[in-house]
DNA sequence: CTGTTAGCGCTTTCAG
DNA sequence: CTGAAAGCGCTAACAG
């Protein structure tokens, strides 16, 4: 170690603007009852030396951490960090900090023992899967709970979410309404509830346009070794392919397209492309995908407001609120109009 | 408040296990003077129980957080959350949480407020502008610092770069040796170094390749308002067109190729396009684009190695390293190899 | 209005 | 090898 400059405490300001410690933490905190002239004088010592009180002792005592945690996974999906940026955002406007935790790579451990040793006062879980450990951590030790753009069916916490359901299944509609005779439908693994939501208002749709879901036009792939793109290739390469593509999310759309290119296959001229998600770059004039929208900004602040709100005890019955998601027409469906 | 379950303390366990508390505290910390039977006693009240240290008495008693901190900006540049990611990996594999700051939002006076208050023990900065006051804060605290693409000038911290300047200087010579015979370059604003290295690279590498920089051909624009989409669509439109844009990074050069197709410009048959920074989408099929590749990755363990060997003493010399970039052929040029 | 005092939960000597 | 005891820096009664 070097010559440390020994930070300064708040019994340093209090002896060298002559009052007491606890004035000092009076004045720190906003109390109302110290007269304008000692209040002056303490700020004043407080400034000129960049004193700040110790986060940590300060923590201890009341109990509160002043920050809140965000757990996310798959951080390559652009969606996680447009999430992420709202969140943030949102928080830090709010006088709160942000701790991200990413449970992919080291698992749920970190996570857990975080929320055992009392780090954040509240979490927000996004779109994932494999946090049901953490979450059910974080509910045994009482910490509020937000879950966005994902929902645990066995935990009772706040949830936002869009019209996974309803909008797979109006897109279902419109495809076929635009005359596509043929519709395969890409997803991710279906233990993620948003995912799984998307393909059963897909094929919903498909049967309420009169139309029999085909089992073999139906695929799952991991979210790894390209699989989405091998895929893409794989399904243009096939005898009598289909003539459009909906996909559980826009980056799933996106790999697709990625393969369906390598292939030669034409969008939309060949076939149709459609994601999920409304991420920012899906609105891009070298993508332009056409997806069904979700409000990710609208939902980050409702999921941070959320768990404010229950942190400082506002709230206690839990609600799901649910954002309706807008079909945004593109030039992958050839910018075709919904009928 | 609703009926807290009054989470335990180490005298919990002490008590629960009958021993004192000064031992569980032993145990946890892996201390080695602890006899085998007693300390397998205490481990296993704490699994019962879930027990975890309160972080925050730990935290304070030991004037370590076991936190750092990561100051970002313009997280909507793809290559943000992709250092994130890298960055969050690397901590978390060795035990450290992540506090992230975005100071586009509220400026650097949280991050400041957050240095003095002792929260984290070390501080990464991205590239960003505008932290420059966050930064002298961080070292007028005697807080360890490590930037990552981005140089301080002014300060005196590791650093771990890329060739800008030799990336760019290739890259100029790589276009006009391909040909081009009017290379246009598209830069955001100059206050971020790794930008103002990049252009001043790509100045000198056409002078070395014979050519005199035409100042009508240097084009700088903030992040922000599509500013750089715009600008695509004007340089396509006006009289006699460059034959190649090149950009100060990958994000801009996406903008730009936004604003040439929707001029209707076709890219690369009318107009070669070349990023820098080497994110991942560049390599995409459907994006497909020439860029100059950065170590992301390695750039990032890098940082977070020298962050946690500086927070543990173990270096004192500052440094700057330097990753070699490599130029990525892709679409956008027409898949022109080096000559 | 301000000072005194008692801990928050933990690590760390210092004894035994 | 283990226990007792002293704080880390702060907030929050409680006195004055």
């Amino acid at each position: 170690m070097n010559t440390k400059p020994k930070k300064l405490s708040s019994v340093d300001i209090a002896r060298l603007s002559g009052v007491s410690q606890a004035t000092v933490s009076r004045v720190l905190s906003g109390s109302d009852g110290v007269k304008a002239a000692t209040k002056e004088k303490v700020m004043q010592v407080v400034k000129a030396h960049g004193y700040r009180p110790n986060a940590f002792a300060q923590a201890m005592r009341t109990n509160q951490s002043a920050a809140v945690g965000v757990a996310v996974s798959r951080v390559t999906n652009p969606i996680v960090p447009e999430i992420l940026e709202a969140l943030t955002r949102s928080f830090t406007a709010k006088g709160r900090r942000v701790v991200v935790w990413n449970t992919d790579e080291n698992g749920q451990d970190g996570l857990i023992s975080a929320i055992r040793s009392g780090l954040v006062d509240g979490l927000v879980f996004t779109a994932a899967n494999q946090q049901s450990e953490a979450a059910k951590a974080a509910h045994e030790a009482d910490m509020p709970l937000v879950s966005i753009n994902r929902s645990f069916d066995e935990l009772d916490c706040d949830q936002v979410v869009s019209t996974n359901h309803q909008g797979a299944f109006d897109l279902a509609d419109y495809l076929v309404k635009c005359g596509r005779k043929k519709v395969a439908f890409v997803n991710g693994p279906k233990d993620r509830t948003t995912l799984a939501d998307r393909e059963q208002g897909f094929r919903e749709g498909l049967r309420a346009a009169g139309i029999t879901p085909d089992p073999d036009l139906f695929f799952s792939r991991p979210f790894k070794d390209n699989a989405f793109r091998q895929l893409g290739m794989d399904i243009f390469g096939a005898d009598n392919p289909p003539d459009a593509i909906a996909c559980g999310n826009d980056l799933i759309a996106i790999q697709i397209m990625n393969g369906l290119k390598a292939a030669g296959c034409r969008v939309p001229e060949d076939i149709w492309v459609v994601g999920f998600d409304g991420i920012e770059m899906a609105g891009w004039d070298i993508i332009s995908l056409t997806t069904v929208q979700q409000p990710i900004e609208l939902m980050a602040n409702n999921a941070a407001t959320f768990l404010l709100d229950r942190i400082e005890g506002k709230r206690t019955e839990t609600e799901t609120i649910q954002y309706r998601t807008e079909l945004k027409v593109r030039e992958t469906t050839g910018f075709t109009p919904a009928p």
